[in-house]
DNA sequence: AAGCCAAGTTGACGTTGTCAACACATGCTA
DNA sequence: TAGCATGTGTTGACAACGTCAACTTGGCTT
């Protein structure tokens, strides 16, 4: 009774057990690295356990991909609440975590961008890539509306406010460092970004 | 002699013709159906044949995106002789067109910034990459130099135009459609975007 | 004409995703 | 308490794939 949870035949929580097992692996091995079996492995579990859980490989990278998106999100929040009123250093501020996350794990970020790319949709995964935009939008709206952003085109502004970081942050991970383009001055480039996008943001 | 080239035993330019063919399966069947061996059968030649003219696998992909980032440039370069100044309207001539390429073949686009993810460096690939980001700094200069685009900060606003066009690009092809954001609208979205830009980059 | 080398072929191997058949455990019902 | 249904994990198997080694073919040089 109560024995351990590696020992028991019944696993308990595989499903979770395996997210985290695959987030471990897309951080720390990269996504080659990431098996089923190796997946399975981790846990101590037979190859196809996880199919008991997850429709397929894709199932389970989707599920990987949901919870970088929550973890984006939650970030966003994190710091917004350190804010009173979102101002242009607040919203740089964001942006900056954002970043800095996409940077601190670039398998996973390049990850939950690659999803979509299968035709079958993902309404759970879906929803939290919208988390993402709508958490920027309610920032830059509440900045707008305090009066300590430049009103006006608000879906614009975070349209050009998120392709701009993602694209960045995109750029330094997937591009191989240049004497053009050092891919690893990342948070360099984010706040020369920033100073010419001050004056479209700033009221 | 001078047997069709699809039958002679030595093809000719296979190199190449690997190219093409994997080109083709990018293009129209997904990243997935780029195998080797589909490779091969559809020039009518063996499974392993392309290892006389690639490492491996991804030395075939990596040329492949090598050819996306010329195709680029090149049409880059039409749109920006088309202009005989370089102003805001060229600017964005340049850059909708950008788009418009990186849309029309999302898996290569998707390919072509997923290269540098290995580890081993590959020269010709960072060079091509480089020629891009040449080329918009280029442009961008000298709107600059004759008074049509806003002074000062050069290498910044190439990386937030680039950056930008490219992250609502990648947005656009790789999340799926959404209500709160609504990935085929891409076009729309880019110009969105460079209206709250524009008083960054006009003089 | 001889022979060398680049180019292409064939056979084989290990890895991977996936499925079907089976075994086990747990909780409900009689 | 016995038995059974259902969910969970295991095992065996298969096809597809990337890749390598050994072999064959063809054209060019000398």
């Amino acid at each position: 009774m109560n024995q351990s949870a590696s020992t028991r035949y019944h696993h308990g929580d595989l499903g979770n057990a395996c997210i985290a097992a695959a987030l471990d692996l897309i951080r720390h091995e990269g996504i080659e690295a990431v098996t089923l079996r190796a997946v399975a492995q981790r846990i101590g579990v037979s190859r196809s356990a996880p199919y008991r859980h997850f429709a397929d490989k894709r199932a389970l990278l989707a599920a990987c991909a949901e919870h970088g998106f929550r973890e984006l999100v939650g970030a966003a929040e994190t710091v917004l609440a350190r804010h009173s009123v979102i101002d242009l250093a607040a919203l740089i501020a964001v942006m900056r975590r954002y970043a800095e996350i996409g940077q601190a794990n670039p398998t996973l970020y390049r990850l939950m961008f690659a999803q979509a790319f299968v035709p079958e949709d993902n309404p759970a995964l879906t929803a939290a890539a919208d988390a993402a935009f709508a958490t920027l939008f309610q920032a830059i709206q509440a900045g707008q509306v305090s009066g300590h952003l430049a009103p006006g085109g608000t879906y614009s502004r975070v349209l050009l406010v998120w392709s701009s970081v993602h694209g960045l942050v995109s750029l330094c991970n997937d591009l191989a460092p240049s004497e053009i383009f050092d891919t690893r001055q990342c948070d360099a480039h984010l706040a020369a970004i920033f100073e010419v996008l001050a004056p479209a943001l700033a009221p």
